[in-house]
DNA sequence: GTCTATACTGAGATAGAC
DNA sequence: GTCTATCTCAGTATAGAC
C-alpha cells in the first residue's frame, strides 16, 4: 500500500519507508504525542539521525502520510469512476465514502492536520500556502466526480470547492465520532449528499441566477473564490484554494 | 479590561494577573510559540512553577484570554442592543464586527484556539466537550442578537448554530487575513450578512418547509442540533453544540 | 549520498522542599 | 503559594564510517 518516493537510492527508499512504517505503527498504538522519534527510529532499527535525515519533523511524517492518503483516494475515485456509469449522486457518494475507508484506521493521526489551522505561516498548516499544492489536488479530485454534469458556469466554479469544504468538515466530524465504525458520519455523508444533489437542482433554476451572482461575489472578494479578471494582488490565503501565494 | 478569577487569595489574585499580562505582552511582541514560559515568568518577576501554579499550560493562558474576550464580547453586544432599535442585520452586524473589534491586535494569538481543533479528548479542543461550557454562551449571545425576529420554529432552533459557525469561519478568515486592518474580512462579514438575511427571507417561506425539515434531520442525526426527544445517549460531540457529554 | 553515535540545547512540564 | 531542581523530549550539531 505504501510506496515512499525522494529517497535517492534504494537502499535509502527502503530505510525510509521502514522509518515511516514504524511511525504508522508507533502513532496508531500511543498517539502522535506519545510516540518519540526515539522509538521511531529505534523501532525502525537505526538511529534518530537517520530519522531526522528523512523527516525534518515528526509532523512531517504525518504530512507524508497525509500525501500517501490523497494518491490512494485518487487512485480509488479514477477507477470506480471508469468502471461503472453513476449518476452524480453515487458519484460523489464514492469521492467520499472512499476517502473514510482510507483513514478509517487512523483518526487520530488524522487530527495532527488540523493542529496548524491557525498558524498561516506554518509549513504544515491546512489552509496555508505551504498546503496549496495539497488543497488543489483535492479539490480537483472533487471535479473528477462532478464530471460532465450539466451546471451553469456559476455553479461548475463553486461546486468543487463547496465539495472540499463540506469534505473538511466530514473528517472533523469523522475524528470527533464516537458511534461503532463512525457510521453516523457515514450516514451524514449520504444524507448530506441526498439534500445536497436535490438543493443542486434547486439551485440551477435561472430564477436563482442573481442570488449566485451574488453569492460568488461574496466569495471572490473574500478570496475564497478566484477572481475572473487575473489579478496580481496577493491576498489572504484560505481560501483562495486555487492560489498559490 | 482584563479580570481573571479563581485565585483563592488577593495576592494570589495579584500573581496570576501578572502572570497573565506579562504572557500577553509577549505572545503579542513574538508569538506565542517563540514566548517561553521562562520568560512569561520572569516578566512577571515569579519563578517557573508559580506560573504552572496558576496556568496549567501554556495554551491555558491562551484559553483564559479567550474567555476574556467572550465576555467582553457579551458586554459590549448587550451594551448596543439595549441602547439602539435595530434591524436583524444591523444586530448582527454588532455581534460579529465587535468580535473582530476585541481580538483586532491578537489574530496570532488567536490563531492557537484552534490548535486541539484534531483531538476531541484534549482540554482545549474547540470543539470537544470539555470547552462545551464556552461554545454554548458564544452561542447564546447570536441568540440574542436575533433577539425576538420573527421565525418559523425549525429556523429559529438552526440559525443561531449556522451563525456561530459562520463566525468560527469568519474567525479563521480573519487570522489569514494579510489586508490592512484585515478590512477583506470585514467586508467579507458585511457581505455574508447581507446575503445571509436576505436568504434567510426566502427560507422562511412555507413553500420551504419540507427542504427545511430534511436539513434538520441531517443535522440532528449527526448530533449537529440536539434532538426534540430527550434522548440520553451520549453521541459525537463536535457539534452537539448544545449538549455537554 | 546514507547513515551511526553521541552530545548538546531549549523548552514544556512536574515533584517536592519551604 | 512559591521556588528550586529535575525530567522528558523535540530538534540540532558534529564527526566520522561506508
Amino acid at each position: 500500500m505504501f510506496k515512499m518516493d525522494k529517497a535517492t537510492t534504494d537502499r535509502g527508499e527502503q530505510t525510509k519507508l521502514a522509518i515511516f512504517e514504524s511511525a504508522l505503527r508507533l502513532f496508531r498504538e500511543r498517539g502522535f504525542d506519545a510516540a518519540t522519534m526515539r522509538d521511531i527510529a529505534a523501532q525502525a532499527g537505526v538511529a534518530l539521525g537517520a530519522a531526522y535525515y528523512y523527516f525534518p519533523s515528526k509532523e512531517a511524517i504525518v504530512s507524508a502520510y497525509y500525501d500517501i492518503v490523497q494518491k490512494e483516494h485518487a487512485r480509488r475515485v479514477a477507477e470506480a469512476l471508469a468502471s461503472d456509469h453513476m449518476d452524480l449522486r453515487a458519484r460523489l457518494g464514492v469521492a467520499f465514502h472512499s476517502k473514510l475507508d482510507i483513514v478509517q484506521d487512523d483518526r487520530r493521526l488524522l487530527g495532527t492536520i488540523f493542529r496548524y489551522t491557525g498558524e498561516p505561516d506554518h509549513p504544515l498548516s491546512c489552509l496555508g500556502p505551504a498546503t496549496y499544492e495539497t488543497r488543489r489536488e483535492s479539490i480537483e479530485l472533487l471535479e473528477q466526480a462532478i464530471g460532465s454534469e450539466s451546471l451553469p458556469k456559476d455553479l461548475r466554479q463553486l461546486l468543487p470547492i463547496a465539495l472540499w469544504a463540506l469534505q473538511m468538515g466530514v473528517l472533523v466530524h469523522f475524528i470527533y465520532d464516537r458511534s461503532t465504525h463512525q457510521e453516523r458520519t457515514r450516514k451524514l455523508v449520504n444524507n448530506a449528499l441526498d439534500l445536497g444533489v436535490r438543493l443542486l437542482s434547486l439551485a440551477k433554476s435561472p430564477l436563482l441566477t442573481p442570488v449566485r451572482g451574488k453569492l460568488l461575489n461574496v466569495l471572490r472578494e473574500a478570496d475564497l473564490l478566484p477572481s475572473n479578471e487575473a489579478d496580481s494582488t496577493a491576498h489572504a490565503q484560505i481560501g483562495a484554494p486555487l492560489k498559490a501565494v
